[in-house]
DNA sequence: ACAGTATTTATCCAACGGGTTAATTAATAC
DNA sequence: GTATTAATTAACCCGTTGGATAAATACTGT
């Protein structure tokens, strides 16, 4: 790497120095911007090496073909998300309460993370070839339907809930709502002649998904939801904002 | 196009025919398949020209290069949904039952047109570039915001509704829940090890979004949802099954 | 200081793929 | 029947792109 467009004569200074994590690190990050922003068929592999700041060669060298670029990233990009998921604690939460912080969770998430969206449809235009090979990411399990299965099982207990619903279906359907809006919102902006993106308009959004499911769930609506903007009942975001 | 394998030795029998219209309709056919199957960057002209019987300058001739190949078949794709969703007459069903088929609607119409999510997901990978430029899609408003705006109204004077909610809000829900679903059958379905389009798996997740969306409507849920199954209910699926 | 290895650079190339050009043949009009 | 136009075929062009090969340079241990 370094990239010394300035000219230094001393030959001492312009020779370049080694740093192979450094290198892969930033191949596989430049990787994930490239395959998220193309596809597979899309991404160029000159791109990535230009963007990671290195000679092409360093790509096989330090990871592999395109097809095993792609694959790390798309290990690497679920490997991320399942920590995040694990440090996150329902338990000690009031059953409707956490339920609207998984939802907070998993928006901020997505928002934190467009490649993560964009990785996913990549990989589902595939049906699932590379996630199928992969046994890294089938071993990592989502810590959120067994999350959700308790919390669940303790809001009917409690009486907060007046339905037991199936914790798959209920995590497809929170993942479903915040994925689908985020995901599509380019084609959604056109179509509707508003910027789905605003700051205005994300916070109208989780708003109108944690009232959807809690009063399904709970039975108890906000008389009006989704359509006023209350003070923000920002759920605990998660640290970086990056 | 006519692809006679067989040699036929008569000149008359082998000379082929001429069919611009049927031409140019197998190619957006054999084009709207590549590229729900590939994407843009994937899709490749020669194979839909292959697919379509014909020459690969055909495609030039009747429509246009790669990209125009593409928006003609975008816009052909949104053309086809508005069209059928003029068709559903929300009008007089009473609130809960129009939701109800609000949603069989746009899961069915999801189901039997695979391509429509795959190219959806396309555009947005190009963050909807092709479709800004398409004042013709653009100018093909979807009925169903002002129909679930009337069915809600309706619905809250009645009393059947609980909550006044938002109609873009409730229309981009409906179609997150059917959409994420379908377009990422393929890795939920190896996250959770099972196959999620099976056709119990579809009845299940039908009825899981209905008593979803309906719970958080009506107020008044049932006992419990998305679990069991319980005698389809069907509600006026669309004609064909494709 | 030097040998050996790990990392990086500098070129190269064969296949692919989109798009074009020119020739051929069917329908149509006269 | 013949000229004209519309549709179709066949062949080619050329920039792009993934991947490979070989050479150079920085570290490491001795």
């Amino acid at each position: 790497m370094i990239g010394f467009s300035i000219l230094a004569k001393t030959k001492r200074i312009l020779k370049w120095q080694r740093d192979p994590e450094g290198m892969r690190l930033r191949i596989l990050e430049a990787a994930k911007q490239e395959f998220a922003a193309h596809g597979i068929a899309g991404a160029r592999v000159d791109r990535i090496a230009a963007k990671a700041g290195a000679n092409k060669r360093m790509l096989y060298y330090h990871v592999g073909k395109k097809d095993e670029l792609y694959l790390a990233v798309l290990e690497g990009a679920y490997e991320k998300i399942r920590v995040e998921e694990r440090s996150l604690d329902l338990e000690h939460l009031d059953p409707p309460k956490a339920i609207a912080r998984l939802i907070d969770f998993t928006w901020n998430y997505f928002i934190r993370n467009p490649e993560f969206l964009a990785l996913l449809n990549t990989e589902n235009m595939a049906r699932a070839r590379y996630l199928k090979r992969s046994t890294k990411v089938k071993s990592m399990h989502s810590p959120f339907v067994e999350m959700i299965s308790t919390v669940v099982k303790r809001g009917v207990e409690s009486g907060d809930f007046v339905v037991n619903v199936d914790p798959i279906q209920l995590y497809i359907s929170i993942a479903a709502l915040c994925f689908f809006y985020l995901s599509n919102s380019a084609t959604l902006s056109v179509i509707f002649g508003r910027d789905l993106l605003s700051e205005d308009a994300r916070d109208e959004r989780l708003e109108h998904m944690i009232a959807l499911v809690l009063a399904a769930l709970t039975g108890k609506s906000m008389a009006v939801f989704g359509k006023q903007k209350a003070p923000k009942l920002r759920v605990a975001a998660h640290s970086g904002v990056g």
